[in-house]
DNA sequence: CGAAAAGTGTCCGTAATCCAACAATAGCAA
DNA sequence: TTGCTATTGTTGGATTACGGACACTTTTCG
């Protein structure tokens, strides 16, 4: 385990280091002199910490996927009979902390580490549990809804991630409504 | 001096981590624990670098007194024909830079460590060999010109600091036209 | 094409940092 | 006062990072 710290801030700077790199550069550009240069550290370093600049964009792209995949299961657990209102804002708001970082990493997409396709992913298998264990059959296939639920859900937390904080609330209640109707009109009356 | 990237980190971490605790304690109040539970650097490595708290305030004091110090030399330097138009602006735009520190730093008066009373003591120094070289015969006492001078820099630049670099323009400007009456009143016709 | 430049990945001796322990002092409450 | 707790500095061995060299591959450019 990372116990000592000096591993940490290394992984830390290294890290920070490649995220300020790609706002002007394409990952593949960044050469991991730059990183090291940036980060201040030694490329022996680098490599003691590291395999290649892939496997860091992996690590990286690793620890946020699971930051959101314990997010994911909070919020989903927190819905209370179907109300899903809580489950838009909440995760849009759960990632605010880390706004720059996802912002950039979601123009990044490498064969083993894409960060936007995590999240999608996530959402769908999770979405897919939800409405199955929801139970109530419906007019639609429950896949097309689970489909439909992720990518709305991505289009609040991208909209949210790009704007400020201030509208948040807004645009959630307003793509809420929406999703509600079209939820009363495909499922069954009770 | 110091070579090695790991000691610039180092102090760099712990000035910074300093800093950061002086915006919710007392430079009294905070421990050397503190600084290096924050800065994420042993407490045998912080007595490495520094004696004690008080050095390493001195030390990040005497930074920004160094940087305001050529700062200010180089702004008196260029000015010409007796034109202080750009003195009063630039200086407050050169320390725009570490707004925060300063800012902070400005509320700490430690006996060895007061960087507001460095500011002044410079100011005034400068101001009066200006002046002094000016040559003109004054209606009042040098000194006393010397103290406008400064005072009235101090308060630019410490009012730049709290507010946006918006209006500085604006407000220099409006300063630097007051002086400037106020020279042509008390300096003898040409 | 071919040479020069840049980047990769690895190695090792040295330097800096960590960690845990320690005694000593200061502050504070009973 | 007396204890108790927190903080201060200091020390030594273990761990980590650095710097620079090396051979190798890839890219760049004439």
């Amino acid at each position: 385990m990372s116990k000592d710290v000096r591993k940490i801030k290394t992984e830390r700077d290294i890290q920070q280091a490649l995220l300020t790199l790609l706002n002007s550069k394409t990952f593949r550009q960044v050469t991991v002199a730059d990183i090291c240069q940036l980060s201040m550290t030694s490329r022996s370093t680098f490599y003691a910490h590291y395999l290649d600049k892939y496997d860091l964009l992996d690590k990286i792209v690793d620890g946020f996927t699971q930051l959101f995949e314990n997010r994911v299961g909070l919020r989903f657990k927190q819905i209370i009979n179907g109300e899903t209102d809580n489950l838009l804002r909440g995760l849009a708001v759960d990632m605010a902390d880390n706004r720059d970082a996802l912002l950039t990493l979601f123009t990044v997409h490498e064969p083993n580490a894409d960060l936007e396709a995590n999240f999608r992913t996530l959402l769908l298998r999770e979405w897919k549990r939800f409405i199955k264990e929801s139970g109530g059959k419906m007019k639609v296939p429950e896949d097309l809804m689970a489909s439909m639920g992720m990518n709305v859900q991505m289009t609040v937390i991208q909209w949210a991630l790009s704007h400020g904080d201030g509208e948040i609330d807004d645009v959630a209640a307003a793509v809420d409504t929406i999703r509600k109707a079209i939820l009363l009109q495909i499922q069954p009356e009770d």
